[in-house]
DNA sequence: CGCTGTAACGTAATCGGTTACGTAAAACGT
DNA sequence: ACGTTTTACGTAACCGATTACGTTACAGCG
């Protein structure tokens, strides 16, 4: 260990718990030069002090504090604090000889120090099952465009559907005091919900809602959107229409998903039939593997619906390996109107939903209220050219 | 304002700066069975401590500290502190009884307070310049997993190729005090290159790199990828083959690649012809446009490497359209090898980066070490059905 | 010229943890 | 039995901001 040079700001630094001058013993040099010596080893030989020192020595590359550009500017930290967040109780001049000595040091207040007394992070977490669907993307731009519109941040939570990461990352964004939690696209268990108002934070969900807990949601309407959808192919003349469905149990995009497209059914008089019906697991593969069982229980059907535009892409591209010709032999609708749906061949008609202002309207919802209700949005039809009308009688 | 009843430790905490008892005179009550009211008349008359009443009011609901479970177990903040953080210097049995205060409190330390002394937030930034692209997805997807495994958040930033979102994002980081900083698929600017040296945090590119800036880059080879697609071309016996190339100034992924394209060419001693690329921004409508554009110039072309997967599906897109069969009449190799590629009709043969290992070796430099120089990963072709070999001469 | 209101600051407590150093008691050594 | 080391804690400074309240100098007024 050698001497070290001190300035005259780091020696004054020098505060041991003993009464002595404000510049310690062990400290020497040339004040008027602002050049300092630690002598390391007098120091050394002097126990009580070696936390001092060593703080000295790590105080090297630190960055600029509030302290330092008060000091510079001669004027109290609570001045630098006022100007910076633009309150009153200065002059202009003041204003302009701290902005000066800002703008020279490049200093940048600490948000986390000014997190810890303000209790806010600006920081909204985002727990999604997944992140390589299209709709997650749509949904995330949507999430994070907003959320830095309004100065916050957000931290990405990818809980791949699984209770443990869930769980860990509910416990880092309480440690880490988020501002708000969107929770997306999963159902919510009990114990999420639990965790969840535990954190006792604002929570939106977003393409998912909960029963007994009350949390704002942000969502569209499933069973009337798959309705929708069944019942626009009937209305093309269809009636032999299948269904490439959701993850069987899923509460959120399974189940209603399905009730629509039988009570479209039911309402022309078609009867509820569950073979009709094969599930996969939203997934491109998965869709190619549920149209194979389709077709093969049921090879005269006219039309599918498919409950996302990935599955409805495994039907295109099982008609297509099968020499199926869409939508010329098969109509085909998808779910969702991400950019899938756009690209593929062809191009897809699909159940349009407002991902994007999903996302927004989360982030809105979080901010603003404390007491929002949630909202439910519109859809719509994206007719492309996946779907044709059938002539003549069946 | 009416009296509020207080427990012990709540009127513990009322201190206010003149000598008096420790519980002062405006609270009176049964110190045995922990009740106390706040004499708010007596209070408002004494203006000297409205700071501290305030305070008290507003206590409520608030959050337990590590002073709540020290004082509730009978040992000092150091204590728990040690045993949060697995230290030594405690028995079994506090210990015991410091986790049972802390479970029954549901106490979680705030990561604020300890990165304000630690000086580490345990959080990574990551810029990107898009969210709607099946690259980005998979990225962010090694990157959030790889640093979940390790205990860090990611802060999502996306610029938008935005020069004053990417600098708001990068002040906003600075002041977050995020632990690293991956920078992601665009271009480093000087300016970018100065803003993130002065954060004086460690920095990785991906799918990028810079010349005059020393930054640690994990990436590919874009201009050898590009060679050995164009490569794999023209050993299918392929000779007219166009591109449908990035954005025209793009120094990571359009010249480079384009470079690849007219070396594997002239190689083969087909002398290049800039008339055999048109441009487009790596986007699916981009890519029928720019297929267009080369088909009107080159109608006996049997072959297109296109610089992205999108790009590649807007290529077959195109085809579809005007009747032309891939790959019996056009075959097409794209670049990424992303979902989109196993998706497509027919299955698109592509370039295959390792994209989610590039997120995930991203984060590694970025944690393990200081003066890494990055890693230059392989790439590979993944075969499937968009390329056929062409037999006979031309 | 003395009194008072106000603008412009300074002082110090505070947010919720971590940690260097102090210290009393127990364990150990001879 | 007594000095020494170790154990198990407690105390208080510190991280870098914000902010309630104090204070001083000056302007305005009678």
């Amino acid at each position: 260990m050698e001497g070290k040079l001190l300035n005259k700001y780091e020696a004054s630094l020098l505060k041991p718990p003993m009464p002595c001058f404000s510049i310690p013993w062990f400290v020497r040099g040339d004040f008027e030069r602002n050049k300092f010596i630690l002598d390391s080893e007098s120091v050394a030989s002097y126990g009580y002090v070696t936390d001092y020192v060593w703080r000295i020595m790590a105080t090297e590359g630190k960055k600029t504090t509030i302290k330092d550009i008060a000091r510079e500017a001669g004027v109290s930290t609570a001045t630098v604090s006022r100007i910076l967040n633009n309150l009153e109780g200065y002059t202009g001049e003041t204003r302009k000889r701290v902005m000066d000595v800002i703008e020279r040091r490049q200093y940048r207040p600490s948000a986390i120090a000014r997190g810890l007394v303000s209790q806010q992070t600006k920081t909204i977490g985002v727990l999604l099952p997944s992140l390589s669907s299209r709709f997650m993307n749509t949904l995330i731009e949507g999430i994070e465009s907003q959320a830095q519109a309004h100065g916050y941040s957000v931290i990405l939570c990818n809980t791949d559907r699984d209770g443990v990461r869930t769980a860990d990352y509910l416990k880092v964004l309480g440690e880490k005091r988020v501002d708000g939690i969107i929770f997306t696209s999963e159902w919510v268990t009990s114990e999420y919900a639990l965790a969840l108002k535990k954190l006792d934070v604002p929570v939106v969900l977003v393409a998912t809602n909960s029963w007994q807990y009350s949390f704002p949601s942000i969502r569209t309407e499933d069973k009337a959107a798959a309705y929708s959808a069944v019942r626009y192919l009937i209305e093309k003349g269809h009636r032999r229409i299948g269904m490439v469905g959701g993850t069987h149990s899923d509460k959120i995009a399974g189940i209603p998903r399905e009730e629509g497209y039988f009570e479209a059914l039911e309402e022309s008089g078609i009867p509820r039939d569950t073979t009709m019906v094969s599930h996969g697991d939203f997934h491109f593969a998965s869709g190619i593997r549920a149209m194979q069982e389709l077709y093969e229980r049921h090879p005269e059907i006219t039309a599918v619906f498919a409950a996302s535009d990935e599955m409805a892409l495994g039907v295109l591209s099982f008609a297509y390996a099968h020499g199926i010709r869409v939508p010329e032999q098969l109509s085909v609708i998808g779910y969702d109107d991400t950019l899938d749906a756009q690209m593929s061949i062809p191009p897809l008609t699909s159940i349009h939903q407002p991902i994007y202002e999903m996302g927004a309207e989360a982030v809105m919802t979080l901010l603003e209220s404390q007491d929002a209700m949630g909202k439910v949005l519109p859809i719509s039809i994206t007719e492309r050219d996946s779907v044709c009308a059938l002539r003549g009688s069946e």
